[in-house]
DNA sequence: TTCTAAATTGAATATGATTATCACTGTTAA
DNA sequence: TTAACAGTGATAATCATATTCAATTTAGAA
């Protein structure tokens, strides 16, 4: 963790941005919760938690920040609202998303699916591909299993 | 295109809506700029041209009525806006996109590339694949040509 | 055709996320 | 020390979208 701070210090440092107090605490929340998809304000929330008097225009301007550094990755599945996604250090594409219609729950798949797809691309399309979006919609694993719970009681009353 | 809004009416009556003639309006602006990306907005002012009475919430509703019948996909560029793409009659997944982040410009990519990997998804994560949203960020041919212009006239002053 | 209930509409307003403004504070470098 | 200046928090402004509501239109029933 500590590394991965510093190492977001330096990036912040070569830029001539610092590292303050509240970037920091912002980032530590980032963290913390590196398997949520936080929204800004869901991120302000946690962050008040350890830093009270910090604004919430702060923590739109810090990750807005991070996310020109691409330190985070500004994603939208389509309620109204951006999350924002620490990437993995050294990752060079953004991961992919597998997105529960049922529950709405979020998957993350860290391998490089799309090595193929995008040689293809830049081969047939000429397109030169510097990163990529991947969401799939569908039922995870835990509703699959509720729906076939739910047929196999059918015609049983239940309630 | 009369065939196309046939179908469309078919579909919207087998829920029991109508096609309303604001409806029809809409629709057919967007058949008729099957190639763009239109925000709610620049449907409002390209149906505003036919039909001036129409109002901006009808345009919303109506472009959220065609999302939920899968005519029309709503897709996120990460500008702020929706912009709303006609589905391909038939078409059982979302077509892809090519985002030039030089120019901006959209380009379409009909073809599924992702057979396969909803296959692997589908295998390694149990996941059930229902649609994907594919888009690629990257720098398009037109640009790429003109930095290799750009760059092989660096030295002779142009301007 | 006439009637009726439900669907649809336009205008206006409300909402909610994000951005801009601005006065103030802390930091840096001469 | 002081003079920039980056960064901050509170607040107001903006902008896309949703909602409300009274008026209108529509598809069938009678």
């Amino acid at each position: 963790m500590e590394h991965r701070i510093e190492r977001i210090k330096k990036q912040l440092h070569s830029q001539s941005y610092k590292l303050t107090p509240q970037r920091e605490a912002t980032v530590r929340v980032l963290l913390e919760n590196e398997e949520d998809h936080l929204s800004a304000e869901d991120v302000y929330l946690l962050v008040k938690e350890k830093a009270p008097e910090i604004g919430l225009a702060t923590v739109y301007r810090t990750l807005e920040l991070l996310s020109e550094l691409k330190v985070v990755d500004k994603i939208n599945f389509g309620d109204g609202v951006s999350r924002y996604d620490l990437r993995k250090e050294g990752a060079e594409h953004f991961h992919h998303h597998l997105v529960c219609i049922e529950c709405g729950s979020v998957e993350e798949i860290e391998e490089d699916l799309l090595g193929d797809v995008e040689k293809l691309v830049e081969g047939q399309w000429g397109f030169q591909v510097k990163d990529h979006r991947l969401t799939f919609h569908g039922i995870c694993r835990v509703c699959q299993k509720q729906a076939v719970a739910a047929s196999a009681s059918e015609g049983n009353e239940e309630n």
